[in-house]
Parts: C-alpha cells; structure tokens; sequence
DNA sequence: TCAGACACGC
DNA sequence: GACGTACGTGTCTGAT
C-alpha cells in the first residue's frame, strides 16, 4: 500500500474553526466551536484521505527563530481571544483520544515543523497532504505534496498542487516564497516592498523569476516609480522574502515511521464528545456500548423463588414501568441489585411473597430507584407500599443540570459516564411500535438498569456534594418526590355532571358565533384554521395585515384586538377562540382523562424538568386552569371535595418572586414596601413616576405592574413594550426608571451577570443550579437572553424552592396533628388541599403559618387564602 | 408523525 | 442597524 501522510497545522485549523463557527457551548458553559470545527475538519480527514501517517503540528511559545532577523515579526497581532485559548487543551485532548501525534518545538512554528517533514516524507516515497488555513503553505507544493488550503467554513479546502499555483498565478510553489517578500504579509507583519502588492509582484517574478534575480537588474524593471521603490527597499524584499520562507532542516527528535496512526480509543473519544455536548458527531461514532454485541452484559439471574437473603440492607431497586403514564400502567418486571448480585423479578413473583413486601415496607431496608414517585405509584397500584427510598438519580441528574432533559434512563447514565444500559427505544421501540421484546431482552435490560443505579448513585453523590447540593436534593427533591406521589395518587374529584352542562351550553354558543362568522364573512371556512381565517380577514375582507408569521398572515389575538374596532367580525372570533379553547382543552380534554370509575383526575407532576425548579404538570394540566375570564373560571365549579363534608381550601402566596427579590437583592425601599404591608405596584409607580402613593392613578399602577411583572419573568424591554403597547425605547426608559427607583435591585441585576458571566451558573436560595452557557455568546440575542436569565432565575427558582419546602412543612404537619386535610394541588406559588369542615378552622391558621415560615427572610412572606364547595369557590 | 400557530396559567 | 426575545402544556391544522 501507498504510504500517505497527513500533516495539520494545528494553530491555524482551531483559528479557522474558531471563527467560522458560533461561539458554541457545552452545556456547561465550555466553549465548544474551535473544538467542534476541528473534530469536524480531522473526522473528514480521515474519511476522505486515509492517511497511513499523521501528524498536528502546533507552534510553541511566542518568539521563533525569525524574530531574530525582525523584532516586529507578527506583531500588532491581535491578541488570541480568551474564548478560543481555552480551548486548546480540548483539542490536544482530542488528537489525544485518537491516538493522532501532535508535536510543537521552541523558537519554530508549525509552518517549519510540517516543511521539514514532508521534505523528509517525500525522500521516504511518501503521499503528503498538508493541511492548514494559511496559504503561506502553499510553497510547500510539490508533486509529491499536495497543500489544502480551508475556504469559507471548515470542511470546504483548496487543493494547491504545482499546477494549481500556476493556473491560479502563474508561478511555481517556491515562486510563492518571493512573492511574499516583494508584497509582503500584513497579518504576519513581513513588511514587503511598499506599494507593491499582488498584481506587480506576480508581474515582476514571471519576469525575473526570483526575488535575488530581480534586485540584480533593477534598470530592467519598467516605471519610474516601482525602479525607484524596488532601489530603496532593497533589503526590506530580501528580509521579508527570509521571514516567508519555510524552515525545512527544523532539528525534530523522532522519525517519520513513529507517526503511523493507529486506531482511536473509542471510549475516551465517546467521553470526550459527550463531555463536550457533540451530540451529532456522538451519532457517526461506532459506540462501543451501543450494539448489544458489543456492550457489557449484565450479569443477573431471574428470580424464580424469593428468599429472604436476596434482600440486603442496602440495594438498587427498579420498578419498569413501558408507558409514560404511571396511573393506568402495568409493571413490565423488577429489577434488584445489591450485595448478593443483580436480579431480575417477574412481577407476579413480586406480588405473592411475603418476603419482597416485607421488604419494600420496611423503612430501614435502603433502595436506590430512577424516579422514586413513578416507582411509588406503580408498585402502589399493585398494593404494594414501597418505603426507605434513600436515592433517587434521575432526581439528582436534574439537580446537577436541569438543562440535560435526558429522555430515558440510558440517557441519564450516560450523563454520567455510564453505558451499560439501552436505550427504553432500542429495547421496546417507539410510538405505536412500542411493545415488550422477548424475555431474555427485557429481563436484561431491567436488572442492567437495577446495577447501574448503584453506580450512579455514586458518581451523582460526589457531584451533588461538590454542588453544595447534598441538603437540596436530602431535604427537598426528595421528600417532595414521596409528597408529589400523595397527591397524584389521591386525584381531584371532577364533577362531570357540571363539565358536560358546560359543555352542551358551549356548543350551542360556539355554533351560534360560527353561524355569525360565516354570516358576516359570507362564506363558510374553519376558524380554527389560521390560514383559512387570514386568508378571509385580510383578502377577503380587505383588513390590514398587521403582524406576519414564517406562513402567512398573524391570526394571533393582539393583531385581532387591534383589528376589532374596523371589523365586526373579529370581535366574534375573539370570542370564538376563547370558547374554542374552553370546550377542546378544558371540557373535552378533562373529560377524557377522569377516572371513569372514580371520576377523579390524577395529574402526573414532572419534578425535574423545569430550568429554573417549577413543576409542571400533565395529563391533564392541572396548572393551567382558566381563572382570568369569567367564563372560563366557570370550568373551576367542576373541581369539587371528593368528600361532601369537606371543602376546596386554596392557598397562595402574595408576591413571593418580588419578596424574594426584595430579600436577595436586599434593596431598601422594596424591603420597606413590604415591611409596611404596602399595595407592591402602586408603591413601585409611585418610585418610577416621582409621586406619592395616592396620586398613582390606575394607568401608573397598570405599567409599574407590567415593570414588576417583567422583571418577576425576566422579559425584555421588547416583551415590555409588547405588553404595554409602547414601543421598546419607551419600555427601555421605564425599566431603567425602575431600576433607579430599586438601586439595591439594579446592583443586584448587575451583580447577578457577572457572577454568571464567571461562573457560567447562578444558583437559588437553596443551591438549586442553572448553567447560563449563552451569557458569554458573541450574539446580542443570545446574550441578552442569558442576561436575563441570570437575572430571572434566582428570583423564579427561590420562589419554587421556598413553595417546595412549604409542602414538606404543611405535609409534616398535617400527619403530626393527625388530621385528614390533603394536599391536592400545587400551581407555582399556591396550594390546593381538600379540608374536611371540621378541619377549617385549624388549617385556616396552620396553613399560612407554615407557608409564611418555610424559609426566613429579611422581607414578611404573606399568604391569603379563601375556601368553598368548589374550585371557583375558593376565591 | 411533525412543526407551527394559538391560548391557557404563573 | 437588525437580529427576536419568560416557561410549560395542550389543541388544532396542514404538511409529510
């Protein structure tokens, strides 16, 4: 086989990549694109060029050889951004993990290193292929040598072959080095001959051939001016002609053959592009734990008959559970991992011993689960109380970067170094297709996933520790887990009677607007079509376009509020939407996931998916009720006690992110508001607009509330003015008046950024994290967002923590006064519980009490509550 | 099966 | 100077 050598000039591959490419991110805020460019340019390299030899050659240090001949060589050069410097130890890493040689020398440049070398491998018989984005290489050329020149990008080249240059400039590949001494190379600072640049030097050596040859018959030259130059700076073209030229005798302390490339070390490079966030390059590897050939097998045995010592006091335990909804599944196996081995446990085994519920009952007898509340819930439906749950990782997984979002379990091991587990899809399949495998598959698959949890629970604790997050995830996540499991398994009782009254009277009504519509519109077409309707509103109708979406016109209803007063009909789709919106989520979509038999609905709490440590909610969304319009906080009369004798009792907090902002930016004047128990946007319009509080009239309280909103959800000025209906300027104005009024708050926002912009995270009151890798994004939206989430995130994520501990408080509480009030709901800052009347009058008191104290701060936590027979009565 | 537009809550 | 700008869930449409 033909010998072929690749030689990289590592320096300037990164700089092009570099700035090719986005400033990108891992999720942890490492820059990723010099990295990402020149994984991508070598991947292809490879593909493309199979080399049998390889070498990346780096400069070394600051001063070379030619700065002896010329002090100022390459300077005024821009100093290397912080952003890519950092990244060069990913890329040595990199070549590191593909077993690539890589090699630098004192006082020489990479240039120098790759010239000396394919002297030495054409001499060897070689193939050589120099890869590099500077085209001073280009001398090197040969026809044994091939220079790859990047263009635009990263992966897109210029092959210069001798015949190449000559096309492209009618010279030879040494002519190249003479060219540069007559034009010189500004980003080098090789000054050249004044005034001559391209053009006249190409002129010049395809007269003379050489730079020495040219200097010796200077009469020759023909213009006055250039004759005159060309005199003058005699040896500024010698000099310059020294500096450009490549150094091909550098002393190199190894040979040729040591540079053979060998095979990549596929794990270090799996960890590396995981570490790094490259998802698509992860894809185009072989992984080595992927295959189920080629992956670890799980040594496990199938339990047949239990035995009590199967059960140390310490295990792993996983419940599979194959559909997402935990309510109405079943349980595909058991998976148990500890000091007696991994085991797998069919279900029906499970339920008939005596054994295994005395163990999962017994407090003292420690398990490690993925997803506690799911485990909880599943094995409860089976009648089995499951108690002692010590660790959760998927939990933890999202307390150390809840902006992962992994998928299944397999993902959330390989977050953590782990892949000895499947991916659920690659197991079971996806959407209609998803089914259970055969026995042998499935049964491994669980206990695999029952032995990793053991060691993740490890990597995981280490993390959490380092994090400062041990308490958070012991005395919070946790807890909250068991407490979220209550409340799902215990549901909302709906009344359905009500919800299909509501239901026949929005039919009536959305038909006869539909009539109306078509009436006024003179043509029948689906509302619910926004392309249908834009095309009937602003073609037919003739109205004006005010907004426009990637497809078409904007439907969407501030365009159709502005539009209401030229157009009857447009009040009437208003109307329709809103009715449109009640009857599919709210009516039909409640009615289709109640509990038949129970006519209760159990809501599923996602724990760990939010950024900044929110819940949120599904099937349904218990979260997202109607409440604003009367018409659709009707659908809140369906929500009623599931015991006649009890009564909807609501809780919430009032104004707990402003408090919260109040307490962390410790600011004066908004600690002051709320110590005297004052109105937050009428004091807060009275600082903005300069007046005292009772000549704040209801537009001053209406924008300063839209300010406090804004600065509670961390919009821009452009949502501001959004939302007031002014422009971003004005907006601008106000929030900066805002923050003038608020300086504590200002020196907070200031702060909070560049805590971030060091950090790359920002942390809540109870060390919850959120990485902000966009902070230190070249893109003004992108950092603007990341801004504005450093900003936000302490405020929403604090509030979040506090209500989750409140729930534990209320909840210990409750179970020590005995009583039999339960929590039902939680939306963000308020909680729902069904109270027996007997109970009013003591939770009335408690309740608040144990909201108001969750956590101390410098600021009073306020909390109103309001009870009746119904959801909508509780108000 | 998927993306886009829209609307609900906090 | 323009970029496109709280989050999360669910429904519907219209394309593939």
């Amino acid at each position: 086989m033909k010998k072929k050598i690749v030689l990289i000039d590592g320096n300037s591959i990164a700089y092009r990549a570099f700035f090719a490419l986005p400033l990108l991110n891992n999720n942890k805020g490492v820059h990723t694109n010099a990295v990402y460019g020149f994984a991508m340019m070598l991947l292809k390299v490879m593909e493309e060029e199979k080399p049998t030899h390889l070498l990346v050659a780096f400069d070394a240090g600051k001063t070379t050889f030619r700065h002896e001949t010329y002090s100022e060589y390459k300077g005024g050069r821009q100093k290397t951004p912080p952003e890519l410097s950092e990244q060069f130890p990913y890329i040595r890493e990199l070549l590191k993990a593909y077993s690539i040689a890589q090699y630098e020398l004192e006082n020489y440049e990479a240039d120098d290193i790759i010239g000396t070398l394919s002297l030495q491998a054409e001499s060897d018989g070689f193939e050589v292929k120099i890869y590099s984005g500077d085209k001073d290489l280009t001398q090197l050329a040969s026809d044994q040598t091939t220079v790859c020149i990047t263009k635009k990008g990263i992966t897109d080249i210029e092959e210069y072959t001798p015949a190449h240059i000559q096309e492209k400039y009618g010279l030879t590949p040494q002519q190249i080095i003479d060219m540069k001494g007559l034009m010189g190379d500004s980003s080098d600072n090789i000054p050249g001959i004044p005034g001559v640049g391209e053009k006249t030097a190409i002129k010049l050596l395809k007269q003379f051939e050489t730079v020495e040859k040219l200097l010796g018959s200077i009469d020759e030259v023909s213009g006055k001016k250039l004759k005159e130059k060309l005199e003058e700076h005699q040896e500024l073209a010698v000099m310059s002609k020294e500096l450009a030229t490549i150094s091909r005798e550098v002393p190199l302390d190894f040979s040729i053959s040591s540079l053979e490339y060998r095979e990549p070390d596929e794990q270090k490079v799996y960890e590396l592009f995981k570490d790094l966030g490259f998802n698509s390059l992860l894809d185009k590897l072989n992984r080595p734990a992927e295959s189920t050939e080629e992956r670890e097998q799980v040594e496990y045995k199938v339990v047949k008959e239990l035995d009590e010592d199967l059960f140390s006091s310490s295990s792993s335990f996983y419940v599979e559970i194959i559909t997402e909804n935990y309510h109405q599944a079943d349980i595909a196996g058991l998976g148990i991992s500890g000091e007696k081995g991994t085991f797998f446990l069919p279900l029906e085994t499970a339920l008939q011993s005596d054994v295994f519920k005395a163990w999962a009952a017994d407090d003292s007898k420690k398990k490690a689960v993925y997803d506690a509340k799911r485990t909880i819930i599943g094995l409860r439906r089976r009648g089995v109380e499951l108690k002692g749950i010590d660790f959760d990782v998927w939990l933890a997984s999202y307390l150390l970067n809840p902006s992962e979002s992994p998928e299944d379990f397999a993902a959330v091991a390989r977050l953590h170094g782990l892949t000895s587990v499947q991916t659920d899809e690659a197991v079971y399949g996806k959407g209609a297709k998803r089914k259970l495998p055969d026995e042998e598959v499935y049964t491994e698959h669980i206990a695999s996933k029952a032995a990793v949890i053991e060691e993740l629970k490890e990597v995981c604790l280490k993390e959490l520790e380092q994090n400062e997050q041990i308490e958070l995830f012991y005395e919070l996540e946790l807890p909250l887990a068991l407490i979220l499991a209550d409340m799902e398994t215990e549901g909302v009782q709906v009344d359905i009677g009500r919800l299909k009254e509501m239901g026949e009277d929005l039919k009536n009504k959305l038909t006869d607007i539909e009539q109306t519509i078509y009436r006024i519109a003179g043509t029948e077409f689906n509302i619910n079509s926004p392309k249908q309707l834009g095309s009937v509103l602003f073609e037919k109708l003739g109205l004006p376009p005010i907004k426009k979406t990637k497809t078409g016109y904007s439907t969407s209803a501030d365009v159709l509020e502005k539009l209401a007063p030229s157009h009857e009909i447009v009040e009437h789709i208003l109307h329709y939407r809103q009715l449109g919106k009640l009857q599919s989520t709210y009516i039909e979509g409640l009615l289709k996931v109640v509990d038949k038999d129970t006519h209760k609905i159990h809501t599923r709490f996602n724990q760990a998916l939010t950024q900044t440590g929110r819940l949120s909610s599904t099937e349904p969304n218990l979260q997202n009720i109607p409440i604003r319009l009367e018409e659709g906080r009707k659908i809140r009369q369906a929500f009623v006690p599931s015991d006649p004798e009890a009564v909807i009792f609501a809780a919430d907090y009032s104004q707990i992110e402003l408090r919260v902002l109040a307490h962390i930016a410790d600011d004066e004047r908004l600690i002051d508001a709320f110590k005297h128990g004052l109105d937050i946007h009428t004091a807060t319009a009275a600082q903005v607009f300069h007046v005292s509080q009772d000549e704040v009239d209801s537009n001053m309280r209406r924008q300063a509330k839209a300010v406090n909103f804004g600065i509670v959800y961390g919009i821009s000025d452009y949502g501001l003015s959004q939302s007031l209906g002014i422009t971003r300027k004005e907006a601008g104005l106000f929030i900066e008046r805002y923050l003038n009024s608020y300086p504590g708050v200002k020196e907070y926002m200031e702060d909070i950024v560049r805590q971030a912009k060091e950090r790359g995270y920002v942390t809540t009151l109870l060390h919850r994290r959120r990485y902000i890798p966009e902070i230190t994004s070249r893109n003004f939206n992108v950092r603007g967002f990341g801004e504005r989430t450093a900003m936000n995130t302490p405020i929403q994520g604090s509030a979040a923590d506090i209500i989750k501990k409140a729930m534990i408080d209320v909840a210990e509480r409750v179970k020590e006064e005995g009583l039999a009030s339960k929590l039902l709901l939680q939306v963000h800052d308020e909680l729902i519980f069904e109270v027996p009347k007997e109970e009013l009058d003591v939770m009335k008191k408690l309740v608040p009490e144990v909201m108001e104290q969750a956590v101390e701060l410098n600021v009073p936590l306020k909390v109103d509550y309001s009870y009746g027979s119904t959801w909508y009565d509780a108000k």
